[in-house]
DNA sequence: ACTATTAGTTAGGCAAGCCTAACTAATAGT
DNA sequence: ACTATTAGTTAGGCTTGCCTAACTAATAGT
């Protein structure tokens, strides 16, 4: 979830920081600080000293993954002709539960589908 | 999850109890102990004084639910060509966080895809 | 200079949902 | 009768992921 966003962000955004994620997820400052730090730790992101945020090899690749499985299904339901906002409410919520396996046989199906 | 697990079990068991929903989700007495206290303070289901499980109308409203969609996802997901554990487990976790209207939309989908 | 705003931090709380451990109570085995 | 097994309960622990509250530090407004 906060990977996929520090992503989102840094393509509109050129550089992020913990507050542009407080906004973007109406979570509150200390729930993102508490986050930044787990993610920092894990190696998921790196934060400069004036607190701006990159993402390392290892959290792009699950940003991207996660990004990747967002458009797809909210793009999906949208197509089915589910309200964008349901769509992507959902897709948030099914892109961190469902796996590889399902998300390639989905992606196969929709992509047929849509021709 | 419990409470599609006490449909499914009542459909080939004739009588419920806590033990037989341990064994179902592998998990332990005490967890399942608890949640079929909270289930009953919330009037999901009743307990006779052998331990034997009803589902109230409303309890058996949420498991039919629960129960559709599960079978609409696992199947869907299998279908699609996904290896039958993995559909059953991700239709598992999506059934908790897809919206009815996401849900009604794909079922109108996979009906017709299906013919 | 003084105050308000902005960004970030730590500490502690709370709910969900699982766990182990320790217990009661009833039934079954010998 | 005594023991083992089975079913169920309560208490307390742990993790996740959010929250509020209280704080630091830096910048901006007048």
């Amino acid at each position: 979830m906060y990977l996929e966003t520090i992503l989102v962000l840094s393509h509109k955004n050129a550089q992020v920081r913990s507050i542009d994620i407080v906004d973007a997820l109406n979570f509150k400052k200390s729930s993102v600080s508490v986050a930044m730090k787990k993610l920092r730790e894990n190696g998921y992101i790196e934060m400069d000293g004036e607190g701006y945020i990159t993402l390392t090899k290892k959290g792009r690749g699950i940003a991207e993954t996660m990004l990747e499985r967002h458009t797809l299904i909210s793009d999906w339901l949208i197509y089915l002709g589910v309200d964008k906002t349901i769509a992507v409410e959902d897709a948030c919520r099914i892109e961190h539960v469902i796996s590889p396996e399902s998300f390639e046989a989905m992606k196969k199906h929709v992509e047929e589908a849509k021709q």
